[in-house]
RNA sequence: GGCCCCUUCAUCUAAUGGUUAGGAUACCGCCCUUUCAAGGCGGCGAUACGGGUUCGAAUCCCGUAGGGGUCACCA
C-alpha cells in the first residue's frame, strides 16, 4: 500500500510522568519522516489528563530530548500551532462536550457503580477464571428515572461508551492488514472519569480529530484498544486516521522495554556520552533497513529510502551493544574540532548532571552483563570526567588550543563521549598512584624498568619537540636501539615508561602523548617515576 | 486464563516462489602493532515444528509450539 499523496499530519502524544522514554523517540523518528516525506507535520501533544502520575518537568525535558535528537515537532505546547492547545490538561472543555455529545446521541451512559463494586467484580471474575473481564455493564440497564435519582442523590458517576454486543468489529491496520475483534468481548470503557477529566480513550480520538491527524503511529502495545478506538470515531461520526502499530522496542528478555531492565531515559544516552545522530540512526534501525546492506545513514539517507509499509514490524531487541559500536563509528567520522566541541559541550552537561547521578540505587542497574558494566563504567567515568571538569574547562579557557592535540590520540578509543574519562585526565594531572610492582613487566626486573627509564631520559632529551613528526620518528627509533641494547623487546621497555608518563599500563600513543605533555613535562614525569623508584 | 499480535544466525536485519539463505553487531582466530583501541582478513552461526499447495517454499495456506501485548475512573 503506497503512501496516500496527501500531507500526512502525525503526531506523538507522550504523558509527562517521568523521563523522556527511548519509545518517545522511536515514534518521533518515523512520525517526523512521514510528515517529511509527504510534506506534512508532526504535531507534538502532552497527554498531560492524569493528574497523579504527573511529573512537573517532564514536559520540558521531552521538549529537550526531542530537539537534541533533532526530531523537533511543527507544531507543540512549546511551538503553539493552529489547531492548539497542545497540551490535554487545557482542553478540557472540549472532551466534556464530547462525553456530552456521546450522551445525548445514546452512544454513551452515566455509571454509578462503585470502585469497591468495580474491584469486588474484577475478584470475582479472577476467582471463577471468566471468559470475560472487565465491566459488566450493570448501569447500561438504567431507567433514566433512575438515572436522574441517583443523580439527585449526589451518586457520583463515570461516563462509559456503549460499545456494540453482537458481530466483529474489523479495523484496518496497515501493517497487519484488517484486524477484527469479537464485539461481546469488549467492554463499554470509560470516557469521563468521575472526577470531569477524560480517560486516555476519549481525549486522544478527540484530540487526533480535532487536529486533523490523518495516521495514528503509535506502539503495538494499543492494538488491544483499537476496537474502542475505531468505535468512538464512529460514534462520533469521525473518519477514522489511518492506524499504524509499531513493534514494540525489547529488552533482551523479549519483553516490552523497560527501566528495570534497559535504559530507557533518553537523558540517560545523552548522559552516557551517546550522540543523537546515532541514537537516531540506531533507532531506524528498528525495524527498518534501507538498500544495500547500509546501516549507517544520515536522517537524509534514511528520509530518502523512507516507507512506512516497509516497516518490519517483529518486535526488535534494543541491544545497547550495537549502539556501542555505531556511536564509535560516529565518533570517528567526526573532525577533531567537531569532536573536541562535543566533549566540551558534554563535559559541562556533566558538571551539572553528576550529583544527580551519584547514588542511584543498586536495583536499578540493568541487569544484563554488558549494561551492567557499562552502567558501572559510566557512572565511574561522569564521575572523572566532573571531577576533571573544572581543570579542564579553566586550561581550556586560557588555552583553547590545549584540546585539540589530544583528540586524534583519542578518537579511535572512544565509543562514547564519557570514554574519554579513560584517557583525558593524564593530560591534565601527574599525580598517579602507581606501585613499583606496575613498572616490573613480564620476565622483567625492576631494575630493567629503571634501566628503561633511564634511557628513555636521555632519549627524550635529544629529540627536537619542535618538530613533532620527526620527534616521534626519532624517540622510535632511538627506544629501539635502546631496548636492543639493554636485550629487551619494544612492548617491554616501553612499559615502564608508559607508567611513568601516563599512570597506566593501558594509553594513547606514547610517543605522540609524551608530545602533547612537552618535553619539561615529560622529563618531569620520567623522574618522578625514577625517585618512587628510588 | 480470554482476546489479539508476532516468529530468518545470540542480537539488528536482507532475500516479496528458483540464492551455496546475504550483510552488520557480539564472540573466536590471524594480520597490523608500542599498551589499549581502530583497521584488514577469516571463522562460528538462522529460515521454530508438522502438514499441505507447487516442478520448486524462508516466502502462500492450515495446524502446533514458542514469544509478546493487553484485559484500570494509567497512558
Amino acid at each position: 500500500m503506497a503512501d496516500s499523496p496527501r500531507p500526512a499530519r502525525v503526531r506523538v502524544a507522550p504523558s509527562p510522568t517521568g523521563d523522556p522514554h527511548v519509545g518517545t523517540a522511536y515514534m518521533s523518528l518515523f512520525d517526523r519522516a512521514l510528515a517529511d516525506k509527504t510534506g506534512g507535520q508532526f504535531i507534538l501533544r502532552i497527554e498531560d489528563t492524569d493528574r497523579n502520575r504527573y511529573v512537573a518537568d517532564s514536559e520540558q525535558q521531552i521538549f529537550e530530548s526531542l530537539a537534541w535528537l533533532g526530531l523537533e515537532p511543527d507544531e507543540g505546547p512549546h511551538k503553539g500551532g493552529p489547531v492548539g492547545p497542545y497540551r490535554q490538561s487545557e482542553r478540557l472543555p472540549l472532551y466534556k462536550e464530547a462525553a456530552e455529545t456521546l450522551l445525548k446521541s445514546g452512544h454513551a451512559y452515566k455509571c454509578f457503580c462503585t470502585a469497591d463494586r468495580l474491584a469486588t467484580l474484577r475478584k470475582i471474575q479472577q476467582a471463577e477464571k471468566s471468559a470475560r473481564m472487565g465491566y459488566d455493564g450493570l448501569c447500561r440497564g438504567l431507567s433514566a428515572e433512575e438515572v436522574k435519582a441517583k443523580e439527585a442523590a449526589g451518586e457520583e458517576y463515570v461516563v462509559r461508551l456503549k460499545m456494540p454486543r453482537e458481530g466483529d468489529i474489523k479495523v484496518e491496520d496497515l501493517f497487519r492488514g484488517t484486524l477484527s475483534f469479537k464485539a461481546d468481548e469488549q467492554q463499554d470503557a470509560v470516557m469521563l472519569k468521575s472526577d470531569g477529566f477524560p480517560t486516555y480513550h476519549l481525549a486522544n480520538i478527540v484530540d487526533d480529530n480535532a487536529m486533523g491527524i490523518t495516521h495514528v503511529i503509535r506502539a503495538e502495545e494499543w492494538i488491544p484498544s483499537l476496537p474502542l478506538h475505531f468505535e468512538l470515531y464512529r460514534a462520533f461520526g469521525w473518519e477514522p486516521p489511518v492506524f499504524a502499530h509499531m513493534p514494540l522496542l525489547r529488552n533482551k528478555d523479549k519483553s516490552k522495554i523497560s527501566k528495570r531492565k534497559n535504559p530507557t531515559s533518553l537523558l540517560w544516552y545523552r548522559d552516557a556520552g551517546f550522540l543523537p545522530e546515532a541514537l537516531k540512526n540506531f533507532l531506524g534501525l528498528m525495524g527498518f533497513s534501507l538498500p544495500n546492506d547500509q546501516e549507517i545513514f544520515s536522517y537524509r539517507e534514511f528520509l530518502q529510502h523512507f516507507d512506512l509499509a516497509k516497516v518490519n514490524i517483529g518486535g526488535p531487541i534494543f541491544d545497547v551493544q550495537k549502539l556501542h559500536w555505531l556511536n564509535g563509528e560516529y565518533i570517528r567520522a567526526l573532525d577533531p574540532a567537531e569532536i573536541e566541541k562535543r566533549l566540551v559541550d558534554y563535559v559541562k552537561l556533566l558538571m551539572h548532571r553528576e550529583v544527580e547521578f551519584m547514588d542511584l540505587p543498586e536495583d536499578q542497574l540493568p541487569t544484563d552483563q554488558f549494561l551492567a558494566e557499562f552502567e558501572q563504567k559510566r557512572r565511574k567515568r561522569s564521575r572523572v570526567l566532573a571531577q576533571l571538569a573544572p581543570q579542564l574547562m579553566t586550561s581550556y579557557e586560557v588555552n583553547p588550543a590545549l584540546l585539540l592535540p589530544i583528540i586524534p590520540l583519542i578518537r579511535e578509543r572512544m565509543h562514547t563521549l564519557g570514554e574519554a574519562a579513560d584517557y583525558l585526565p593524564m593530560f591534565f594531572t601527574d599525580e598517579f598512584s602507581y606501585t613499583p610492582e606496575d613498572f616490573v613487566q613480564k620476565k622483567g626486573t625492576l631494575d630493567d624498568a629503571k634501566k628503561a627509564l633511564n634511557a628513555m631520559r636521555e632519549i627524550v632529551q635529544i629529540a627536537d619537540f619542535n618538530d613533532a613528526e620527526g620527534a616521534v620518528k626519532q624517540m622510535d627509533e632511538l627506544s629501539r636501539a635502546k631496548a636492543e641494547e639493554l636485550n629487551l623487546k619494544l612492548g617491554p621497555f616501553l612499559g615502564p615508561v608508559r607508567m611513568a608518563i601516563t599512570g597506566s599500563k593501558v594509553s594513547p600513543p606514547l610517543m605522540e602523548s609524551m608530545l602533547v605533555l612537552g618535553k619539561e613535562e615529560t622529563l618531569k614525569r620520567v623522574d618522578n617515576a625514577l625517585r618512587f623508584l628510588g
